[in-house]
DNA sequence: CTGAAAGCGCTTACAG
DNA sequence: CTGAAAGCGCTTACAG
């Protein structure tokens, strides 16, 4: 097969080997190879070696490198709760960090055939460096097994015991917004938990009831069906409701505090003067001028930061790292909670 | 290196190969290759082989099997506009879609050191079997890079000539909701476009430009400074500030409309009596109660599986595709524009 | 500093 | 249907 201008197709666009380097360059192949990897080659021969290289479009092949049992520069990134805003950020954050850090990505969304153990095999068969799990729920059972691997695997924005990563100190993020919101002067604080019972929302919620009882105040709770705009909407609906009305409601997410604040506007309530409204994670939207929501930011970049350097870390004889990593929040006011 | 409970650790952990399971099922490595593979072993033998695998724990490592020649299974995904939050649906979608598909996605965002050739070469260096282009730009010049690359390319969401993959059809899109506002009695149509000019931005406005003119309707345009709520807000209080106000706001895209929707809120017209506001893209927030946006829904789901398609096409003999194929947007009413 | 040789774990003609 | 052998493109002791 040959292109229009008469040359062969094939070396115009198959693969350059470090073969032909070395035939072009006068040396052997391991030159080539020394030459491209720990670089012990002297000035003479890499000059020649990279002057061919550049001509012929050399480009080392990853997958015959790792065959070797050199790294492959893959961090594998395995997702759940992907209907959380807050995961989009997360992964767009992820993804160029490891970009940056000159490695690639691949990710493995968990799926209805899929689980975690699954997608864990699967990295697996690409020998991947390290192993990033975001979200989902992930039993004892399971962790052992990822002790267990020769992988390093770390956890992103969660709290297992037994297993290194990083996260964002979520108990000490209910207890600053409890105490914020105590010290403004409220007085029938209520939690909107979302239904399930994650780390993150076990935490919070630890850290609320603290500020609480240290202000012996009553902790009210309710319960958003389900992780949304609607359910906070229908959850802060039935506090209002209430005899009792909470003047602040301290929501999980930012999504059900947006979805509480219009149903404050629905009881026509003054947001902050009537009922005070904090979130938790900052998405982008919390800062928009419609909202003007308060909230506790996670500071991605640093946990982002740290987690890359623990990757980075890697197999530098380092014992693995077993501990999380905790990254404080930080309380950003705005107008529905100041 | 021995366990606690004195097994060595290196057979707890390293992985099984071949010749191991081959051993134990009193066959060549050959036949094992063929078991996992092509599949051409006989009845008895594929047992054994199988029995083996499970005891031990057996999968074919994938970086060795792809240096024979074989796919990688690897779809790499480049990623532009990561601001956009219509990027953030569409790549969720597609990395399930491309899990389902039991292959693995390699995610490659474009930073400020790599771009799309530089990215590209990165996921050649994987040997993945096919490169996905979402958003960005690509000069014509890295067009045909692209094209006469052996692996095949596709981009999804755009029209660049000569390069196969799926879109919207943003102009008929453009049409769609032109004909929508025209024929709900709109004599004042503005269309609120985004400073870069995108293939999509481009083809969007030519099909509102067409409704309009076969209305015989003035074309009024308004630039959103960037692609976001505030430059939404901005441009609508221009528009707003006009002696001949429009009576109808036609948006490059949903973030912008809620912008446009906002600044309707703060000089206390009515929406849609006074003016009707339509997005583009149907983001989960379109459907908010708080908003109520209409919008255009590029029908991603079936954008995904027809891209899906063209991938698991690949190498079935058929000439590389060098075809747009278009899905049609779908116009959903909601309050905003009725 | 350099090259010949062995090997990473698999697949694939080839011969039987 | 099966196995011995060669080979995919690289790295890495080893000897010089």
């Amino acid at each position: 097969m040959r292109a229009r201008d008469g040359t062969p197709v094939s070396s115009m666009k198959s693969r350059v080997t470090a073969q032909q380097v070395a035939d072009m360059a006068g040396v052997s192949r391991s030159a080539v190879s020394r030459c491209f990897g720990d670089g012990l080659v002297s000035e003479e021969t890499r000059k020649r070696i990279m002057a061919a290289s550049e001509a012929l479009g050399y480009r080392p092949n990853v997958i015959a490198r790792s065959l070797t049992g050199q790294n492959t520069g893959l961090v594998a990134l395995l997702l759940a709760e992907l209907e959380n805003p807050h995961t989009d950020l997360v992964l767009k954050k992820l993804l160029v960090a490891i970009a940056e850090a000159d490695r690639r990505a691949l990710v493995i969304p968990e799926t209805r055939q899929h689980d975690l153990t699954s997608s864990t095999m699967h990295a697996l068969d690409y020998q991947v460096d390290a192993i990033v799990v975001m979200g989902g729920t992930v039993s004892d059972h399971v962790v052992d097994r990822l002790r267990a691997l020769d992988t390093p695997v770390f956890q992103f924005g969660r709290q297992i015991e037994g297993l290194g990563g990083v996260a964002c100190d979520n108990r000490l993020g209910g207890l600053m917004g409890g105490r914020f919101l105590v010290q403004s002067g409220r007085r029938r604080i209520a939690y909107v938990t979302k239904t399930a019972q994650t780390d993150a929302n076990r935490r919070r919620r630890a850290g609320l009831a603290a500020a609480l009882e240290d202000a012996g105040l009553p902790f009210m709770e309710e319960e958003s069906e389900d992780n949304s705009f609607e359910g906070g909407y229908n959850a802060a609906t039935r506090l209002f409701a209430r005899s009792d009305r909470p003047d602040a409601l301290f929501c999980f997410n930012d999504i059900i505090a947006l979805g509480a604040l219009q149903a404050a506007a629905t009881f026509r309530l003054r947001v902050p003067e009537d009922v005070a409204v904090l979130g938790f994670d900052d998405i982008p939207m919390a800062s928009w001028p419609a909202f003007g929501l308060s909230s506790l930011r996670p500071n991605l970049d640093s946990q982002v930061g740290r987690l890359m350097a623990m990757i980075e870390g890697i197999g530098k004889g380092s014992p693995p790292n077993r501990e999380v990593d905790l990254v404080l929040p930080e309380l950003v006011v705005r107008r529905t909670a100041v």
